[in-house]
DNA sequence: CACCGTTTGTACAACGTTGTAGGCAACGTT
DNA sequence: AACGTTGCCTACAACGTTGTACAAACGGTG
């Protein structure tokens, strides 16, 4: 049922070799064996043996998006971009989830590399540099900011600075108590960090003081603990009159709870997110949020693999940025 | 930097099958033999060549999960469930999108199968079941409705049943003006036509008649497009008490339609979905939904998969039922 | 002690592909 | 006429692995 080279071979009445070249696009040979060739291969439905290929070449024309999880609609649109600019370069991309442990973050970056991938892009969130330095050589590209001085070629964006315009943004509207949801004190909160840290950068530039009381910790970013921490803030007394949250999710979940101790959205609490997934354009109120290049940052992950794989594998790491910009919609803005 | 079998065998003094075997799992080697190995091959760091492998037992360890879209939340939660369940098999998964397209979906179907994987667990949207029989052997699971007597294993679920008990509960409600969202005449739609089956035959039940003004059409089965079709009823004059939307996606864009247009749901209309995602148990007002068994539907499609591997590939083909409940939350609930 | 079956290991070939080396015409140049 | 050059094609080996066949060593039995 499933034909090979020699097949082919056979039918055209040339050596198998032949066939080889008229696959990979050998400028020597003649129009009419090519031709003879080439009606064997569609007569057979030929496809080529991409691990004998790889075998034989040392390149399979796959490479891996390994995140944290799939169902985080950030992740989702993040994929969905990887497997497109992949297609451009003629890749397959295998997705691997890897839960967001260390151990398990550890496992996919060593284990995947079994020689069925060209290359990875790999969004961390709990491996250390250290984990990354024993890993062979399989080329790889890191998103976000997990990784400080790593070994791997990176495309992050400016977690510092996007934080801090949407935090001047709420000033701006003339809010004074601004709560943050999602600062994570472990070492897995990268990017929980820097967005604090862009917060508190805002706040000071403003004259607004840096209130403890008004940062909320969220174990992870999803909707429930987003739902979670806002209930927190509102019991202990804290009545903010706008709430950063460091996602998206968080922020979805934060607007739950907001309506459920029955505060309006933005009357009495504005709610601003990051990430601009597909939800927040449709939420009750619409979401305003930190809009990050997802395209351009799945462009240049593949872009910089690409240039991994073709070039110099010992070159020094390279950082690229994407862009962001900021997106105002309901929940910021009164009708 | 990358050792080989040859390079274990050359520095535990054993030949390269005997590394093969203790690798393998193989009974007969000697214990003290057994250790030289495993030590060499942790000293070496060892990992066998995945492509090479393969040629050989022609096997991958990889399967492959094609779905429309991978942001659309049902098929990112169906993938993490798929993910999850392969790996109890030491499957890798490798995700593509078809993008929902017929072309696309048989070029994937096909060219997917070049030797890369074992199998596939396809969810099309438009794809025949003559395209489908041109396919040459690569074992696959279908997912959902849409080739009806095709020559493939698959998953299903009772669509119209699970479409008749959420439009009954409706009408136990009270409602006597239902609207449904996301009906389509073309090929793709195989799911909106057994939901609307479904909605049809509930209606018809209770004695209230099937309104053709109440149904309101839908191209895809985004947010954006549940929006429209809402507004679309609403301008167009009908005045439903209650709509069904054919999936979440649908039913969230509806909720956003309503609330613009300054109706409260679900005092003046009750919203139900079909899918059960994550955004719908922390939307404003919170989602009524059928919930299908995504991971139990993910598990079977694995074993389908594993059986037809394993056995024999030429047995007739396979339908199994994933089970499904009803959530009843606030779009039907008054609080 | 000869015999036999089991255990433990080895050598070789094969999976399907492509790189290398080289052969044979046909051509233009001296 | 002899020569190198070019175009076109072929034969062979190799990528790293495992199945098959078989050899050597071992233990138990008659």
């Amino acid at each position: 049922m499933r034909h090979r080279l020699k097949d082919v071979a056979e039918r055209a009445g040339v050596s198998v070799k032949t066939v080889s070249n008229v696959v990979n696009g050998y400028v020597h040979v003649r129009p009419d064996t090519r031709a003879r060739v080439e009606e064997a291969i569609a007569e057979l439905n030929y496809r080529p043996n991409l691990s004998a290929r790889h075998l034989r070449k040392g390149r399979t024309g796959v490479i891996a998006l390994a995140v944290p999880e799939l169902d985080i609609p950030y992740f989702a649109e993040l994929a969905r971009h990887v497997v497109t600019a992949a297609a451009d370069f003629g890749w397959t991309v295998l997705i691997d989830q890897t839960g967001g442990g260390r151990e398990q973050e550890r496992v996919v970056a060593s284990g995947i590399t079994d020689h069925l991938i060209d290359g990875l892009i790999f969004s961390p969130l709990a491996l250390t540099a250290e984990d990354l330095a024993s890993l062979d050589g399989t080329p790889m590209v890191l998103l976000g900011e997990r990784i400080d001085h790593g070994p791997a070629d990176r495309v992050v964006i400016d977690n510092v600075g996007a934080a801090r315009e949407i935090t001047s943004h709420l000033i701006g509207l003339g809010r004074r108590r601004i709560a943050a949801v999602g600062s994570q004190r472990t070492d897995e909160g990268a990017s929980a960090r820097l967005r604090l840290a862009g917060y508190a950068d805002a706040l000071r530039a403003a004259g607004l003081g840096y209130d403890e009381t008004l940062v909320a910790p969220a174990p992870a970013w999803h909707r429930a603990d987003g739902a979670a921490a806002m209930r927190g803030l509102l019991t202990s007394g804290v009545r903010p009159d706008a709430v950063f949250c460091f996602n998206d999710t968080l922020a979805l979940g934060a607007l739950r709870a907001l309506h459920e101790a029955g505060l309006r959205v933005p009357e009495d609490v504005a709610v601003v997110g990051f990430d601009d997934i597909e939800d927040g354009r449709f939420s009750i109120p619409t979401l305003s949020t930190v809009a990050p290049d997802k395209a351009q940052i799945a462009r240049l992950a593949v872009e910089l693999l690409a240039d991994r794989l073709d070039g110099d594998r010992a070159a020094p790491a390279r950082e690229l940025s994407a862009s962001y910009r900021l997106e105002f919609r309901e929940s910021t803005q009164t009708p």
